[in-house]
DNA sequence: AGCTGCATGTAACCTGTTACATGATTAT
DNA sequence: ATAATCATGTAACAGGTTACATGCAGCT
């Protein structure tokens, strides 16, 4: 099985869900197209780790709830404790910023700008569905704050990092600056410079 | 072409290299094995995109040492205007801590823990390029600055981020202690909280 | 004698994206 | 009207990983 598996896994975990409402759901742990989800249910589900049922619905079409089973469990307990694998990250940014930023000033500067505008708008869209979660966690007990609390964990984590990266931008942006009025002159390379 | 290719592009962009120093080189932009790299090359340098000579060597094998063409750098530069689509990141440890940090306590604390060193391991080993990078700064002269300078701040992009990650971390092991001691009434969903 | 680093390449496979296909309901 | 949301599925393709294959030099 492969991760995008052990992803589904333990979204189902926590809630038993149809293929369309896990796109969304496994957005923050594992993101997938639908076309690659379906597939790989019907294959888990044949494996025994996962069962469903249909679920006729009013107003919208029908709708296959899957949920995890002893073995899916079994599965994911083994997987988990498992040290992870490192984590891939894949970022055209880094390679345009790494082209442009002496040669073209004017394009350096729109990049990382524009790179500020998409991380500030994710930052305030997460915040409000971390308030949205508030609100469905006050109409609801004790014993389901556990079970939204690891997707608020992740969450915050990205909202930091995102915001981490908005104060890279903005140093980037003096170093440009500085580039321009002081001839550049040999720039001494110490982290502390930040 | 794609973005692998735009990447090679902007490594060559600063120096000639082979493809086994860029498999080095990518690893900041965008990693890649040599098993992907060597078959681009040659695509690329049919397109007339890149030239290479074979640089024969005493002591260890030669070498194909590629170069950017003409043709090349405008490729380059109208892919580098264009805006960078999403960055691409999959975790697996962000699954397993959705998946234990509640059920499994001991776990959930391994996980994070082991997290913690890889990062701190990943920033100390990348200060030291760094430093490297200085030095070999200083036997140079003004005009190759510019060139390993954009390395520099992707590597201090990266160590901020990791050690905001090392934070975060510290945090949701604080988490799991309160858990423990305080039964866990009910959190308040808030960001400020951290 | 065996491992690591330098150096290049191919083949098989897995993973993930884009596009094709369908169809009802609700909001603009 | 027409776009968006809910809902499921397949097929073709592109991107990336693992494994296979070779070979020399230098170190332990």
């Amino acid at each position: 099985m492969n991760t995008l598996g052990y992803a589904i896994l333990s979204a189902l975990d926590r809630k038993p869900c149809s293929g369309y409402q896990l796109v969304d759901y496994l957005e923050v742990l594992w993101p997938a197209k639908h076309s690659q989800i379906y597939p790989l249910l019907t294959k888990m589900e044949q494996k025994g780790l996962l069962v469903y049922k249909y679920v006729e619905q009013i107003g919208r079409p029908g709708k296959k709830v899957f949920s995890i089973t002893d073995t899916g469990k079994e599965t994911l307990d083994k997987w988990v404790v498992e040290s992870p694998t490192d984590p891939i990250i894949r970022d055209e940014f880094l390679i345009k910023m790494y082209s442009v930023w002496l040669t073209d000033e004017d394009n350096a500067k729109k990049l990382v700008q524009d790179r500020i505008s998409i991380l500030e708008q994710k930052v305030t869209s997460r915040e409000k569905k971390i308030v949205k979660m508030e609100k469905e966690q006050e109409s609801k007990g004790l014993d389901n704050v556990s079970k939204d609390f690891g997707r608020y964990i992740l969450y915050s984590r990205r909202n930091l990092l995102d915001k981490e990266e908005i104060s890279w931008c903005n140093w980037v942006l003096n170093l440009v600056k500085k580039k321009t009025s002081e001839t550049f002159d040999r720039p001494s390379f110490h982290l502390s410079e930040k």
